[in-house]
DNA sequence: TCCAAACCTGAAGCTTCCTTCATCTAAACA
DNA sequence: TGTTTAGATGAAGGAAGCTTCAGGTTTGGA
């Protein structure tokens, strides 16, 4: 896969006064209104500008191509997840692993599943964009966060806390993702998140030092 | 998001002789070749038709349109990874359920790893394709062999079948997914996959019939 | 009140790519 | 060897959407 790395961008025009910070907003939320409501292969410049009441040359006053809008966009949904995370990985300093895990794995969940629709939409522009690269950014983000939390638990790890931060991180995105993407019935979320959390919990205490062996039989990978 | 079901599609040429049957392979080949030698953006019917060694004419003569060729492309590679699935779920019919668990992860994660590029490359072009409802029809299909397999163990599970197969279903896309999108280099693929296991084993003793409340203190899902 | 800067407009140019089809070649078969 | 059917070709039609730019409107301050 080549690295779109597109050429330094061309600079546009800083939101100055309020009515253009108001038309900028306008302009994010109308993309993603647009996606949910007529899905990727609809999601024109022409058509974001219509429905967020502009023309398409104010979209490009402050977008320099409809690449940057989708990547502000997405950028803007996961920041709000990222900075959810974060937060539950202050308030929970210092309590049990296990406390640290479920929280922020609430935390998560709750910040994903805020408007299901537009984090499943997202999804779908999100390789078109070089989504990696900022998913990537902010992963390390909520990795570091997660990291310093649980190095502030009483309790020690037996594998490195990189490690432990790789397999949870995974474990949940993924199931939410897949949660989005099976469009399973909101009321089935609960008991998800519960499997969830239990194994995410049942994970931090196999991999906790003094009693590893003792708590789980942990099997060898084999090969 | 618009269910984009498309009209029936016109049926086309089926291959009789051998060099035609080739002709199929050989575009399916180029597809992921081109994929991720030029990323989705260069994907092009004509730049694939080329690179098989056939005219962008003897394309058409097989798939209706570029959507069904990168739909059966899709789908080729998410068949072998099911049947990897299901034949690990029959060589674990009747162990223990930690055994099962390891199986089918560790084959889940050779056959999704075997040619990793094109793995991560088809993540791409998944959403142009509505490549969901393939991936939701092949999911069910592993499902389905694995609720068998936990059934046929000694062992009870403490939540419905249907939960545990989704949690750990969820978690292993998940967990290869974001393996491969990290672009984690290959060295460290052993360790990230050990700890998978040990998360899904714990999680499956967590579940456990018996002793669920005993091996893990269970955390009730707040809210 | 008037000017300059900020902001907005949208028709049309431009590029790109999918798809077709009239025509040609190769294979099977009598 | 002649005929029929399968298979292959690739130039060109057509549709679609991104982006520009020359010119209009609004705002804030002098």
């Amino acid at each position: 896969m080549p690295v779109t790395l597109g050429p330094i961008e061309k600079p546009r025009k800083q939101p100055i006064q309020a009515r253009s910070t108001a038309t900028v907003e306008a302009i994010l939320d109308a993309t993603v209104q647009v996606l949910i409501a007529e899905g990727k292969d609809r999601l024109t410049t022409t058509r974001i500008a219509h429905r967020a009441g502009v023309s398409v040359g104010t979209l490009y006053q402050y977008f320099p191509n409809r690449r940057s809008l989708l990547q502000a966009t997405l950028r803007r949904k996961l920041v709000t997840v990222t900075e959810a995370i974060e937060a539950a990985c202050l308030e929970h300093r210092g309590e049990r692993l296990s406390a640290i895990v479920e929280g922020v794995a609430l935390a998560f969940f709750r910040a994903k599943m805020r408007d299901a629709a537009s984090s499943l939409a997202l999804y779908a522009v999100s390789s078109d964009v070089d989504g990696l690269r900022i998913a990537e950014e902010l992963r390390l983000r909520s990795g570091a966060a997660l990291a310093e939390a649980l190095e502030s638990a009483p309790e020690r790890l037996s594998v490195p806390t990189k490690e432990a931060v790789f397999a949870i991180q995974a474990a949940l995105s993924g199931m939410s993702r897949t949660l989005l993407e099976t469009r399973m019935p909101v009321r089935d979320h609960a008991t998800v998140q519960r499997n969830l959390v239990v194994m995410l919990c049942s994970y931090i205490q196999a991999v906790r030092a003094v009693d590893a062996l003792q708590a789980v039989a942990v099997p060898r990978a084999r090969q």
